[in-house]
DNA sequence: ACTGCCGGGACGTCCCGTTCGT
DNA sequence: ACGAACGGGACGTCCCGGCAGT
């Protein structure tokens, strides 16, 4: 309509959505185009099947969080990047959170291996966690282990927009729905914190915040 | 075949399974029929729509679930009753994970409310949490948001079997994997717990553990 | 509607005429469930497929073939069995066309072989040439190649009804049609064949005419 | 690409060749594009429906066989142009082979006759066949029905290609294939001929073999 | 309680013809 | 001459609900 080459994307974006809002099994063809304002016909142009929408939109997935695990300076302090790559992850898997639990009929028959995206990102969390300790973030009274809280810390990211769909009936994700899921996550993480490295992530949470407010 | 009324079971039994694994969408009448190893007009017998197969397994859900919250004897202790409230409700949420999963395609146009059960379960966890802080089970030190962290404790018990499947692949809980989650979910709420508080809670889920491996 | 299971039938006449006027990807399921009387749903019940449809008539058409090869008594005249095989397979290599001629479409994909009944009915016919060589039917004076003959035979035989269809545009092979197919693939044997040995084939040819024009 | 109007004569001859392969219904006009190199839009600029492609292609073969049954100069030898006509028709059938097996869905409609080209080679076949009835080639002896004659003549080159690719699985008709039909054709013709005639026609074999071999 | 059969309709796919812009 | 994009509809598949018969 507008411009281009948009066409494309407005499939995408809108498989997106309905794949996240009804599953991929949910979700007819006969939607999307419907929702994108095109014919059938014309979206199989597109993409010539549905999992061929699916395929791309995994690229998409792998690109995105592949920018955020890569993007950030290795020398800003540690809260910051924490705070920060948490977040990214957090939006990405929640934009893209069908491939993940519609993964076993996606891959139903060719017996794909799950995602590795997702293990990539509780890896770089581990990792994070690891470092902090070695930098004397974390205390040493209660001795935590990295493994599990890192995992612990991964699910209530993760899972904190289901969380709200299913019990608090929500179905879209807002910036203050996920602040307070990162609130969550945190609440996990706090009382492993020393006192100080305790600031510096309030710190390192109001700039984000104030940045996320002014976008 | 044998029983009376074992047919019907069997059919509950076997969508169960196949909801779980490939969603409601995903799974056709078919092939539940053929998984029972009955004829579809057989089937149609018993259940007359798809639908009302999901109201019977949330009739048992609801059952299962009110069970383990009024069940326990209101004069155990509360690590005691807390375990194994925990163990019951993860054992029965991931039995019928796709009563939440696919909730929004369930109730997609005569616009249910979401599921009551759940928030029951998360109102069960905080009314324990509250219970143990006026019990002094709880260090005053780094003073917890109960709120937060019973929404925290939900989530990590609530999604790890899903992130169990989506990250390593696992297609069935058994009891190990279900130890490693409630260890998960420990490791949250470990750091809040008075020291007398965690022995009581070690002592506790010992003796969960043991009469688990009997059974 | 009538007999029992008289649908299943149905639908395999249906198809099978269908397949061999408009050839199979010329043929639509919506075109036989409309000529067979049925709906698509429930044409459906009886075939999942439209290959489901080639394999049933393959069987049927194997089992035919089976038939006249190997229910024919081996102390019969020589002439009296090549005429009488000659003929069924003939109508049977008709009535099955679109098995040989759209074959590749077929097995298009999973790379079956050809069919072996073609060559097993061409391997009959060549065994027939050498006994009747052996017993002296064959002249010597023009040495026939037996492999050569009996390939020519067969290919007069077997196409005569596509001749018709092309040249003549005929669309049914009724029995004078088929006689004629007979004489020509007579007139290829005949100067092969000794005196008395043409009379032999003479008479057998008449006793089938009789036989038939009775049914 | 290279030349001006290329695109127009590769269009034909992939789609003659898709055609012959998989039959007309069973070939799309994507696959022909796409075969061909060209978006499907570039391929309707050239032909605006897939049946305007199949009129070209005969008008291709009206001119190919219009070519071969009057090229040749009267004044020859009979048995030399038996052997090229009969060869140049064997090769043409084969090349167009599609026009004849699918006529019926090509004219399904618009109830065209049979195609005339068809009816005009076996005319020419026959008439071959009585000018060397009339110039003495053919023996006496066992009476030959020229009509018949020439119709199993004609079927055994015509469907010569057909019978590879049923029996022997063949998907192209090379020079020794196409030789080996011909030699069935002459095994039908051969019991017909004098002696003479026979090393009169072994001769003219041979002269078109040679000249086959170094082209 | 269970089987065989059936109808209507939807889904994913895909095809053919067409229009634009370059 | 050619590529990008598109519309409308058909095809094969398949699903869900339903009923007669036993």
């Amino acid at each position: 309509m507008n411009g281009r080459t948009t066409t494309r994307q407005r499939i995408l974006d809108e498989s997106r959505r309905l794949f996240n809002e009804r599953g991929y099994a949910g979700t007819t063809i006969a939607e999307i185009a419907e929702a994108v304002g095109i014919t059938e016909g014309n979206l199989w142009y597109h993409f010539r099947s549905k999992l061929d929408i699916v395929a791309a939109l995994e690229d998409q997935a792998r690109l995105a969080s592949q920018g955020y695990r890569t993007g950030f300076p290795r020398d800003r302090p540690l809260p910051d990047s924490y705070v920060e790559i948490m977040f990214s992850a957090m939006r990405t898997q929640w934009d893209y959170r069908f491939l993940l639990r519609d993964a076993l009929q996606l891959t139903l028959g060719h017996g794909a291996p799950p995602d590795p995206d997702m293990a990539a990102d509780h890896a770089a969390l581990h990792g994070m966690l690891r470092r902090m300790n070695k930098e004397g973030l974390l205390r040493r009274d209660p001795p935590a282990d990295l493994e599990m809280l890192s995992r612990s810390l991964f699910i209530v990211s993760r899972y904190w927009g289901d969380y709200l769909r299913e019990v608090e009936g929500l179905e879209r994700l807002d910036w203050p729905d996920q602040e307070r899921g990162f609130r969550h996550h945190m609440a996990v993480l706090f009382p492993y914190l020393t006192a100080s490295a305790r600031r510096a992530f309030e710190a390192a949470l109001e700039r984000v915040y104030q940045r996320a407010r002014v976008a």
